[in-house]
DNA sequence: ATCATTTCTTGAACTAGTTCAATGTACAGT
DNA sequence: ACTGTACATTGAACTAGTTCAAGAAATGAT
């Protein structure tokens, strides 16, 4: 069916062929276009989607009335609010396309379902929280120790597609620096 | 026997008798001086540990040279490095004693020993991954979108205790901001 | 109690990054 | 093809935060 989900889990678990077909029994593919939002404050988010295709952004309003990107999300990627989504609260941010995407989606509900009948599940799902804290510690890091040039040259290493997908001033909101000054630096890097 | 742990965890889940003994078998109580490293660089984290008294520190030492102070530990929270116990993957950071402390700790052998004995563990170990990636993701934010000043309020409302336990370029070094510069927020938050 | 060491404060000079405003560029909709 | 809107660039003035250096205060070891 869609091998590249499957490639991606069996790099973390092994799974027969009934398991995978399980899994994907549960899973509801969509196609949602650009600039929709999948996710926005207040609302409890009921789902974990994997990104087939397409390129997605979440993103905090912060207390100025700035936007704050949070994580870019392309192919390969699950995307959802973890905090909203494990603990039934209200979330504090924003999911949104930035082109058209096809997505597969896992609700609460069926994630449950899942885990009773294929436990390995818990193990896959438990891998992807640890590296998501993994992720979000090393980026703190960052933010807090690096220059905005260390920032960006670290970004285009890291998310080599996402410049040429994602309007400029949505990845100065991800390094935390303003629209201008990511200008400056980028013709600065370029006269060198 | 900790009454404190105890609560703690029932909280999050409820435990008979019987269960809350089998995880108090296996936890090992160890008292340790200050400025004691419970991890460092390159090794491999094999404990979580649940501090009853005491305070520590976790930070990261970056490319030039700088410490950069992840987390700060006190009574009744978890102390660990995520990324290393639960990979077992060489540590990037060193946890170390700022008081002397009294810890219980749990290795990774003694926490599988748990979770086959008393499932409902699991679901207590996981949500405190995810509590650990709200707040994490939340000091991402402030520290994106927030003055110096306004940080050090917030660390001040969120943990009270702490300024009067640890040295100030410690907090400075959480905060991500320079020692003299927290010192100056200060007079100029006193004089108001 | 004293001395040494660490911690905290203060000021001056500096720099990284912001803000505002103006101009230029690209592309989507009709 | 034209137009409006969103996006990117540039410069000038500004500000938040850094760095360095020196002195004051607090703490710990003997």
């Amino acid at each position: 069916m869609n091998e590249a989900i499957d490639k991606s889990i069996s790099r973390h678990i092994s799974l027969t062929e009934e398991e995978l077909e399980i899994f994907h029994s549960l899973l509801k593919h969509k196609s949602v276009p650009k600039k929709t939002y999948l996710l926005q404050e207040g609302e409890i988010c009921d789902f974990e989607a994997y990104i087939l295709k397409g390129c997605i952004r979440s993103y905090y309003i912060d207390k100025n009335g700035f936007e704050v990107i949070l994580q870019f999300g392309i192919e390969d990627w699950w995307v959802s609010d973890i905090a909203s989504f494990y603990n039934r609260e209200p979330s504090k941010m924003y999911i949104e396309t930035l082109e058209d995407c096809e997505l597969l989606f896992l609700t609460p509900q069926d994630k449950e379902v899942l885990f009773a009948k294929v436990p390995k599940f818990e193990r896959f799902f438990r891998l992807m929280l640890q590296k998501n804290i993994s992720t979000t510690q090393n980026r703190l890091i960052n933010t807090i120790s690096k220059t905005a040039t260390e920032k960006y040259l670290d970004f285009i290493k890291l998310y080599p597609t996402i410049p040429q997908r994602v309007a400029q001033h949505y990845i100065a909101s991800y390094l935390g620096i303003s629209a201008e000054f990511l200008s400056k630096i980028r013709t600065k890097i370029s006269k060198q």
